[in-house]
DNA sequence: CCCCCCCC
């Protein structure tokens, strides 16, 4: 050791004075120096460095001899600020990943070796502009390196956002191992490894995914060529975006830098390397002809190729595979100038878009016999199948399957056709003008199943359509347009519907397929006649009202024939002209409408009762909040009100008048029997005997009757008095009580005067009321039934 | 910050 290597040491010692002993310092330098016997190129200083980083801490990276270039064998761990010399010997494709943030990065590998070793040196997104001007063989400086441990616990070098790249002539170091590109013949790849090959494509698979475990893999296969064979080349995961980063297309010419081949089912598969490439360039390489199956030609065979115009979608179907994990399913039709036939897409295949009249290619399916396809040839797209939608063609080609006859939409008042067969299966596009609700049923076997009625409009006619199980689902709404394809015909209550079961297709019309679609207010003016109330008649259909609430009833509960219970609610409505109360029934009964609501009313069905007629919303009724520029040109519940309800003087009270308005003193009231007792299945009035209620309508013990309140009383103005009796609601509005309150004062009591006093007390008040006039054919006088208290004063 | 293994 010379005097001056020994000041060196020395002044180098200070660095970790703290941390070692210089006897120590000095053993550890001799120990690295025996490990490192078979690299005589490191010099004193990379060695002493080896030893001071020893003691470095791993946080406190040694930075003293910035940039300079290291040997990679010398790399430690925690190393900053380094660069590496060496040859170039790979170069990875560039892999674009989503960080945990969200936001796209790229990566991608080099590989550098120099005589000590060689080492990954992996790129970021800030580095790629480095990637242009490398190239494999180049002899590289990278600088601004840290070293850290990877993935699989070797070491690799990482560039940082300062890092760079720099090329350096070959003279710079001769003594680098040379590059070499060996390109393989694919027929000489029969051993595990590495290998440059130069090949075409011949097809792309669609993307796969294989459920394992916690973990989806993606899978797209090439299948390449050379002049001397053919094998497949896999890309995996991430890396099957190549594909599309690339524009991998058949036919072009690829150069893969370090295909991995491995012997898997006693054949040799090729995948991608992380640290290969893959290069797209015109090569020197045989070309292919494709051989394309006329469909009319078909028969039992694998490894197909056809091309052909779709001529059906059926909808996706779900299913359960043998594994538990869902399995999907479509079936398509394809045709060409000889002929069509049924194909099935599995899986990510049937997430393909697709349309209607766009052309197919398909290769590598296999066709088989089945019973079920229509001309009993069926093309199942196998597990490596490549399929392309509206792919390249020829002119020749092209023109011939433009001329394939897509059956496009058909107008409404063609499927209404009935001097066309039932079963036949049609697209149309409508808009949705009525909504039933959704039924269910259970089927011959057992299993429930469920159904929707709509009906559908376009500018030719309507058309009710029946959707059947899960497509009751639709999020269309009343006025949508929706398309429906494969939608089935067929008669139903002396008219063509539509049937829309699991193979029909809903999906949103284009703008192109809307252009003479109606609006949805347009359709409904042609649809319906605007009536005011007065204008109504007898069994009259297709009706439109525009009306507000007066009075909403409570739902009433009842069994019907065939043992089910039914729910049913009246309200009352009206407009300028008049009042009428519509029946509502079932789910319709929930309404959110409240008095005064401005509501719209279509197709009611009108029945006559007695002299009135009456407003029941049955199936194709619909009754529906008007929007608010329909409500705005409809008066306000006042201004009907006031048109309504005539105000009269007592004595000019007509025996027909219909709700008019009275304003009376109550000079009498009957302060005897106010609440009656009804049998809750016949609403007739029953009477209590020893034995209970008893109803003599339905012969049934009543265990609890309805209670049913009941004011007489005599109004009196300045032209004379009449009788008016209030019920129900209105009695109890004029007492300022409940009908249960009452019964339960009268079951404490015992005494039917009880509320006496209460009802005298009435006596002297002014009240304003609206009511009908009817003729009391007993006393002979004209009376009144409150219809409504409008005041109490 | 990526993840080299992995499927019929």
């Amino acid at each position: 050791m010379t005097g001056e290597n020994e000041d060196y040491i020395k002044e180098r010692y200070q660095e970790v004075k703290e941390k070692v002993t210089y006897k120590d310092f000095l053993k550890d330098l001799e120990d690295i120096k025996i490990e490192n016997v078979d690299a005589p190129f490191l010099t004193q200083q990379q060695l002493i460095d080896m030893v001071i980083e020893k003691y470095a801490e791993h946080e406190n990276i040694q930075q003293t001899h910035t940039n300079q270039i290291q040997p990679i064998s010398s790399l430690i761990e925690g190393n900053g600020n380094i660069s590496i010399q060496g040859r170039l010997i790979s170069i990875s494709n560039i892999k674009t990943f989503t960080t945990k943030k969200g936001r796209e990065g790229k990566v991608a590998n080099l590989t550098v070796e120099d005589n000590s070793g060689k080492i990954r040196v992996v790129m970021w997104t800030d580095n790629m502009k480095y990637m242009n001007r490398i190239e494999e063989g180049n002899i590289i400086k990278v600088n601004n390196l840290e070293v850290r441990k990877g993935y699989t616990g070797d070491l690799e070098v990482q560039m940082k956002n300062n890092s760079s790249i720099q090329v350096l002539p070959e003279e710079v170091d001769p003594s680098l191992p040379k590059y070499e590109e060996k390109i393989t013949n694919l027929s000489d790849i029969t051993e595990d490894g590495e290998y440059n090959i130069i090949v075409r494509i011949k097809k792309i698979s669609t993307l796969r995914e294989i459920i394992k475990g916690e973990k989806t893999l993606q899978i797209i296969t090439l299948e390449i060529m050379d002049k001397t064979g053919t094998l497949e080349f896999t890309l995996w995961n991430k890396d099957t975006k190549l594909v599309d980063t690339l524009e991998l297309k058949e036919h072009d010419t690829i150069k893969i830098i370090k295909a991995r081949a491995q012997q898997r089912y006693d054949q040799i598969t090729l995948s991608n390397s992380w640290n290969g490439r893959i290069i797209k360039n015109e090569y020197d390489v045989p070309d292919f002809e494709e051989e394309i199956l006329k469909i009319g030609y078909a028969e039992e065979k694998e490894d197909v190729t056809i091309i052909g115009t779709i001529t059906k979608i059926y909808d996706t179907i779900t299913f359960t595979k043998t594994d538990g994990n869902e399995g999907h399913v479509r079936s398509i039709e394809v045709t060409d100038e000889t002929g069509s036939i049924r194909v099935t897409l599995w899986n990510k295949e049937t997430e393909i878009e697709m349309r209607k009249g766009d052309i197919i290619k398909i290769e590598g399916g296999s066709i088989e016999f089945d019973d079920y396809a229509g001309d009993g040839y069926r093309l199942n797209t196998g597990w490596n199948a490549s399929i392309t939608i509206n792919p390249e063609l020829d002119t020749k080609l092209r023109e011939k399957l433009e001329l394939v006859d897509t059956i496009g939409i058909v107008k409404i008042e063609n499927v209404l056709d009935l001097n066309e067969d039932e079963g036949r299966e049609v697209d149309v596009v409508g808009r949705i003008i009525t909504t039933n609700d959704t039924r269910e049923f259970e089927r011959g076997d057992g299993s429930k199943g469920q159904i929707k009625s709509i009906e559908l409009a376009d500018e030719t006619g309507i058309v009710r359509t029946s959707l059947w199980d899960e497509k009751v689902d639709i999020t269309e709404k009343l006025g949508d347009a929706i398309k429906i394809e494969n939608a089935r015909t067929r008669i139903g209550q002396g008219q063509m519907e539509l049937s829309v079961g699991k193979s029909s297709r809903i999906t949103t019309p284009t703008d192109e397929e809307i252009v003479n679609l109606p609006s949805y207010e347009n359709i409904e003016q042609d649809r319906y006649n605007d009536r005011t109330i007065s204008q109504l008649e007898e069994n009259e259909t297709n009706t439109k009202l525009r009306v507000r609430i007066l009075n909403i009833n409570e739902i009433n509960t009842f069994t019907r024939t065939d043992g089910r219970d039914g729910r049913v609610r009246s309200i009352y409505v009206a407009d300028e002209t008049g009042e009428i109360q519509v029946s509502l029934w079932d789910d319709d009964t929930e309404i959110k409408f409240t008095k005064g609501s401005a509501i719209i009313i279509e197709n009611p069905n009108i029945t006559r009762q007695n002299t009135k007629l009456r407003l029941s919303i049955g199936n194709g009724s619909t009754i529906r909040a008007a929007r608010q520029e329909e409500a705005e040109k409809m008066l306000s519940l006042t201004e009907i009100e006031n048109k309504l309800y005539v105000e009269k003087y007592i004595e000019d009270i007509e025996e027909d008048d219909q709700h008019i308005k009275i304003k009376g003193t109550i000079s009498e009231i009957n302060s005897e029997k106010i609440i009656y007792t009804m049998c809750p299945n016949c609403n007739i009035g029953i009477t209590q005997d020893e034995n209970g209620y008893i109803c003599n309508e339905c012969g049934e013990k009543i265990e609890k009757p309805n209670y049913l309140m009941i004011i007489s009383t005599t109004l009196q103005d300045e032209t004379g008095t009449v009788q008016a009796t209030f019920f129900r609601k209105d009695a109890e509005e004029l007492i300022s009580t409940t009908t249960e309150k009452v019964v339960a004062i009268y079951e404490q009591t015992g005494d039917e005067s009880a509320m006496s006093s209460k009802l005298e007390d009435m006596i002297g008040h002014e009240v304003t009321i609206i009511a009908n006039a009817n003729f009391n054919e007993y006393d002979e006088d004209i009376r009144l039934n409150v219809r409504q208290l409008v005041i109490v004063v």
